[in-house]
Parts: C-alpha cells; sequence; structure tokens
DNA sequence: CATGAATGAGGATTCATTCAT
DNA sequence: AATGAATGAATCCTCATTCAT
C-alpha cells in the first residue's frame, strides 16, 4: 500500500516534536493550569521570553493554541497514514497499525493530544473548526478499516461507526492516565489496547 | 443480593438532579466556558441571581465547583451501588448492571459527568482529593466484577485492572459526544456500549 | 471648689464603660483593625447579633463610631471636671488632679481613648466637630490650670499653651504602650507621669 | 564624636525626600483617608497613573505602604545618627542633637512619620516587624543618651527609660498639629521642645 | 528580540445597607 | 429584635495586549 505521505517506516518512532521552545513552554502551562487558567506572562517566563518576546513569535494567546493543537493533530494524521501505508493493506492489518498509532501517539505526545481534545472549548471558532476536521479526518481512518474488516468478515460487529468511536476514545483516553514511570512500559501499553481494541471489533 | 443502600430498583430512572437552580445554572456556564473561562458574574446572571446574591448561598467560584462535583460523584456511587445491589449477584451481572448505570448516568447527567472528569486540574488540592477518592471507589466496583469474573471463568482477561479502565473510560467519553437528540436512542447506547464492555472483558 | 458636675468624688475609680455590649464589640474591632478595616459583619459577629439586629440598634457604622467617640470624650470630661472640683482650688491642686484623671482615664479606657484619637480623619464631618470641641474643653482646663500657675509663680514657662499640649499629647500617648499586664502598675504610671508633667510646667 | 554614618553635617536640612512621585501620591492620600480607607484607584488618581501602572511599579497597596513606612525611618535614623556624630559627644550634646533631630524630622516629614506612627495596625506583620525594629534602635538612642546623662550628673531622673519614652512621644505628637504655615515657626518649635526634653530629663 | 511602561476591561470577592418574614 | 436573602457599588488585583526605546 502506497500514498502520498512520507515517514513511511518512523511511525513508531518519535523524535522531538515540531514544537518551537516558546510554543513548548506554552504546551506545559496549558496543560497544567487550562487554556483560561493560564496567562500570558506565565507562558513568557516559562519560555524565557519577555512578554512583547513573546509577542513577537505569535500574534496572540489563541493563535499560540492554534499552532500547539494544529501541529499536534498534523503529526498525528501524518503517523497514522505512514501506519496505515506501512501495513499489508488488509482491513486487520491497516486496524492493527493505526491502533498502534494511535496508542504511541498518545503516550508518546501525551500532552499535545491532551490538550487537543481537552481544550475544545477554549478554541475560537475558525481554529475549532480545522481541529474538527483533522479529528474527522483521523476518524474515517478507523471506520474505513473496520468497515472494511466487517465486509470480508475479518471483524464482527453490529455498529461499525460506534466501535470505531470507542476504540478511538479508548486510545485517547490513554493521555489522561499514562506516564512514562509508571508501572506499565510503552510495550505494555500497546499489547493491551490492541486486545481491547481488536475484541472490540470482534477480530478472529 | 441485597445491601444496605438504598433505591434498589431505581437505579435505572433518573429525575431531576439534586442541584439547587444556582448550582445548575453554573454547571451549564462550567460545561460551556470551562472554570477558568468562566466568570462569576455569568454564573449570577444564568442563575438570575446578583452577585452577592450568588455569594449569599456559596462561598466561592471553588465551592461552586466542589458542589457540583461532589454532588455528581455521590450520585454516580449511589446508582452504581444500586445497580450492584440490584443484580443477581454472579460476576457476569454485577457487570452488566455496573456498565449499565455508568452508561445511563453518562447519558442522563452529561454535563455533570463531563464536568467532573474534565476539570480536575482546576479543583483545590482538598476538592481534588475527595473527588478521586469517589472516583476510585467506583474504578473499584467495576474491577472486582472484573476480577471475580476472571475467576470464575465467566470472563478471559489476561490483565483485568486495565480492562476496568479501559470500560470506565469508554462509558466517561459518552458524556464527550451522546446528545439526547442525536441519532442513538439511549438503549441503542446502552446495547451498544454493553457489548463493547463484555468483549473488552472477554465475556463468552 | 464647687461645680454643677457630678462624681465628684468617684472621678479616681472606673467601672464598667457606659457603651451597649454592641458598642463595646464594635470598639474593640475598631481598635484592631481601624474604622475602615471593620466590616459591620465583624461587628455584628463580635456582639453575638446579626447584622439587621445590629442596625436596628445603630443607623449606621458611623453612628456606632459616633456613639463610642461621644461617649468616651464625655466620660473623658466628666472626669476631669471632677478631678478639678475635688481639688484644693489651687493651680497646682487643679493640675495634679487633671493630669491623674487624664493618665488614669488613659489607661482605665485605652481603647476608647486610642479609638478617639486615632480615628478623626474617619469621622464625618458633623462628628469630628463634636469630637473636637469636647477636646478641646478638656485642652482648656489643662491650660488654664498652668496659666494661673504661671501667673501666681507655682510655675515656670515661656509658654503655657504649649506646655498644655504636651502635656495632654504625653497623657494621650499612653493609650498607645500600656497594658495592664505589662511591667509598671497604674499607680506607678501616675507616679511617673506626674512627674513629667510638672517638669514641664516648671512646678517648684 | 566620628563614626561611620554620612550626612554627618547635614542632618538639620531637609531636600525632598526619597520616595518617587508615585510614593509621594499615596502618602498623602493614606494620610487624608487611613490606609483602608484608601483605595488603589484613588492612589493611581493622585499619582496621574492607571490602576495597572500603579501595579507596574508597585506590587500591593501593602507594599507602597511598606515602601513608604521604610523609606521614612531610614531616614529619620540617619538623620538621627547623624545628628549624635555631630554632638560634642557629651550626654548632654548628644541628647540635645537627638531631640533637635526628631523634632526637625516631625515638622519637616510631618505626613511621613505620622503614616508611620498611626498605621501600625494596618501593616502585615513582616512589614510591622521590620518598622518596629526601626523604631526600637531610634528609641535606643534616645534612653542611652540619657542613661549616660543620669550616670554622669547632667540629669535627674528617677526612671530614665519612661523619660525616654515620654521625650519620644512628645516629638512624634508634634506632626499631629504642627502646620508649616501655623503660628509656630520651626525654630520656635525647636526651641520649646527642646525645653519641655530637657525639663522632662532634669538637665540642669 | 529585550526592557519598561502603560492601559481598558474585567477577574473574584466584599462592602454597607435594606427588606420581607 | 433575629433571620435569610438580596443588591449596587466598590474593593484589590490581573488580564491580554501594545508601544517606545
Amino acid at each position: 500500500m502506497t500514498h502520498e505521505h512520507c515517514m513511511t517506516t518512523d511511525w513508531r518512532s518519535f523524535g522531538p516534536d515540531m514544537l518551537t521552545p516558546a510554543l513548548r513552554a506554552a504546551l506545559g502551562v496549558f496543560v497544567r493550569e487550562g487554556y483560561h487558567g493560564t496567562s500570558i506572562r506565565s507562558i513568557a517566563g516559562a519560555a524565557g521570553l519577555s512578554v512583547p518576546g513573546l509577542y513577537h513569535h505569535h500574534r496572540s494567546k489563541q493563535a499560540i493554541l492554534d499552532a500547539i493543537v494544529t501541529a499536534t493533530m498534523t503529526e498525528m494524521l501524518a503517523h497514522s497514514h505512514a501506519a496505515e501505508d506501512d501495513s499489508d493493506g488488509t482491513a486487520r492489518g491497516r486496524f492493527d497499525n493505526l491502533v498502534e498509532a494511535l496508542v504511541r501517539f498518545h503516550m508518546e505526545r501525551r500532552d499535545h493530544a491532551f490538550l487537543a481534545s481537552t481544550e475544545m472549548r477554549s478554541m475560537d471558532p475558525q481554529v475549532l473548526a480545522r481541529h474538527i476536521a483533522q479529528r474527522d479526518e483521523q476518524q474515517r481512518l478507523l471506520e474505513a478499516a473496520i468497515s472494511d474488516g466487517v465486509a470480508d468478515g475479518s471483524f464482527v460487529s453490529a455498529y461499525p461507526a460506534d466501535a470505531a468511536r470507542a476504540v478511538s476514545s479508548l486510545c485517547v483516553s490513554i493521555a489522561t492516565w499514562y506516564r512514562p514511570d509508571g508501572p506499565l512500559t510503552e510495550d505494555e501499553v500497546i499489547e493491551r489496547h490492541l486486545d481491547f481494541a481488536r475484541r472490540i471489533v470482534g477480530a478472529a
């Protein structure tokens, strides 16, 4: 299965994110205090910048949120596409890779994913619209793999769309509780959630 | 299975919640704008009170959040206990009823549950501690049913604790997307999520 | 020396003041927190009354201050007049008694005197005017005794009015530091300040 | 008598104080209305600043009080030390200079001194502690001069510590009534209070 | 890019006071 | 006289944002 997306083989590994230091600092504060609980001054402080210095890089607080969320969703989609492209092309292969990519992303980009799923109500309409569009694209990948699997008999589900949402919700929720220094290794989390996901779709 | 809990048969039905009008108004604004995005003025406005009128009933914004969250978690636990008490006592019966109770609660008390799971970072340490204690009690009910089911062969799961968290996350996420006027009826949501939950724990 | 004032022989002894319990409670809070730093609610609390209960007795916060200050100054003047009436009528005798009365008053009615001298800037013009009138009457008693003493050679002072103010200031300042449980007994304080006062006016 | 203190010869003259315009404006309002009776808005208005403009310079209302009081006490101590250093070293010389310095300070820095002695109950514990420490240092200078004078026979007093407090109170009270446009010139006030002070300590 | 200064608008909270009961 | 409920105005302080340097 080939595609126009890059990163075909690298979707399992995560380097540093694509955020500028200022955005990374903002992310940390946003996650800890919430968007509205965060002041521009505390972002600037965390970034080691003066307030006007921060404004030199970003037009507004909302633009900072936008930049983080967009970069996050873009990276998540890139990993998902790469994972699917890297699969054997079967419904089961695509599903497994998509789930693994989602699980990995919500561990490796825990804060990013948490912010994106948690601050939707703080996004300006335009920003929110773009975010939802990207989230929906992600959702469609999963739904397609499940529907195809149901069609060819690999999966057994009476309501594939709901199953897709359930699997997706499950993966997203990982960002809520996973800690790198917690009791579970990354591989254990992947293994268990792949198991849960396969069960939800009734994989043989 | 009988118990000291009340509401033994009523756990499937939900009347109006136990919130005062002011708290109910606050809940609405909190859900729409977030705790920090909500001003006391807008709460008072939504409640049809003047600002000092609101303060007459509640000591602070945080106390309002506390009152809502505590009432919510208390009601959720009451329903869960009643559901379990109302079961046939088998692991499967207890699990089914607990899941159904959770699903119902996250539909019928969508805003309440959404707020409780979404504003943990806005809670003062003391409030947060009580919230977590109640959430943990809920989680233990589910875990016990699953573990018992695994022990007696009703369920098949290599990691019951993680399965309990997965089922719980799934139910909680319902509050994120369910709408009473959406495409799915309550009964459909219950049926499908019971199905997902049973699959996750490998019910026969 | 006889006069129309009562309490001729009792000016050395102080029973409970003439304040109602509510006013006494208010006095305590005013002294501790200052007039503007004190809320009606804290006065009501200290008095064991509800807020409307307090308003039943007193028209406003300012009326409370007025009642305390007026009662205080009236009592002080009564003691001063009684002390003078009780003297042998000589300049020296009147001066000694007046100073002793002042010193006693600023120890026995410490809070009252402290408030009266400290919250002049918080008094409404009308209240302030009455307060100043009473303070001036007090001052005149002292000045007259000193002037008479200078005239008859009992005292030696080139500027009796300034000496009167100095003696008065000295007595008033006692309310700032004197504590009943402090190192000095009342009699010691009286003895020493009588000494200082006599020296200031150059008593033989 | 030489010392490490500066201003050895200048202790009789007062230029503009060391306060910033904002602090000077605050001082005026504080003296007129009292600390608790003064709003940040009125300080900002008096200073020709917006409210946040004022906060740009000072962290809080209490910090403004602190800055004024600390500057005041520091200047008073500097003048007292300089006055003592400038004396002939005898108990009488030191006493005279200290009293003159105190009297001058309470005329030239009337508002400053009035605020410092009047708003002690409005100071936060930390601020209050520093203020008291500086006030005590001032008091010790006076006490030492008096004790030395009693020891060498220059003064006659049975209770030097109380005499020191009396002299000090007398000087402080000047800030309460002195007005530059009043009936007494500075020199007259100095002359008279030096006379009172010397009499209190029984100077020959 | 940093600094320092500035601001209108708004944040949560409390004020003195009133009134129906 | 007490209670509970209410309120307009004001409290201290912080917000996101801007501009001159």
